[in-house]
DNA sequence: CCAACATTTCAATAATCGTTGAAATATGGA
DNA sequence: TCCATATTTCAACGATTATTGAAATGTTGG
């Protein structure tokens, strides 16, 4: 990934609700999700959304379909990887910038790690 | 990392020169730099660069320290880790997100992958 | 103390951003 | 065809952003 493209990429993501949005398109997988669904569960104006459906799809992170009345809206995994490829390339120390595993809060006491 | 933190994180990092400082600062390591040779390295005005600072320093993902007259800036490697860890657990499909370490050409026929 | 150097502070400016309300467009069903 | 639904377009607005120039601050060495 490009330098532009990564600030571009960026600047989508670094908004409250656009953060939201995409990371709720994250949750709804390929499929997509319809607009409707999206302002409803996030509790936006249709419009508002548009907006940020735009950002996103100009960073190439979205994408969009329409089915039926509604416009099905899905996350461009392979954009979101070039991006947290583009950051640990460019922007660690070499060292340990990729993700330790530890979403999962670990268990209590589970397996002794490897 | 919170959400929160996130934002303010990508924010800093989604425009060009700042970008350039951040990616300036993780090429110098923990030593750092001093602000006068990144204004000189990325020809930006003195002040102009006393701003973007200001918004890495926000986010977290640099620190200063007076050296005599200078300034020196270093990256906060901490955040930058936690930021891309925020982003492959939360922006992510749960996979493929982690790098895989293509940034080293892979020397020419290495270990088979375990 | 004074001069130079390194950087920050401040005020001003143009450009971009996020949100709103009103109106337009597209689709599907009665 | 007419209506309701789903979403976009458009113009407007205040807020924030990045940059500039001028002046201030802090530091070192003579």
């Amino acid at each position: 990934m490009e330098k532009t493209d990564a600030v571009t990429a960026l600047a989508a993501l670094a908004q409250d609700s656009r953060l939201d949005v995409f990371r709720l398109l994250v949750q709804a997988g390929p499929e997509g999700m319809a607009a409707g669904a999206i302002a409803e569960t996030l509790d936006l104006a249709p419009n508002t959304l548009t907006f940020h459906f735009d950002r996103l799809r100009m960073a190439g992170l979205a994408t969009v379909r329409r089915e039926g009345r509604s416009m099905i809206y899905a996350a461009r995994f392979e954009t979101m990887n070039a991006l947290v490829g583009f950051l640990t390339e460019n922007c660690c120390a070499g060292v340990s910038c990729a993700p330790t595993p530890s979403s999962k809060p670990a268990r209590k006491r589970g397996k002794i790690l490897a």
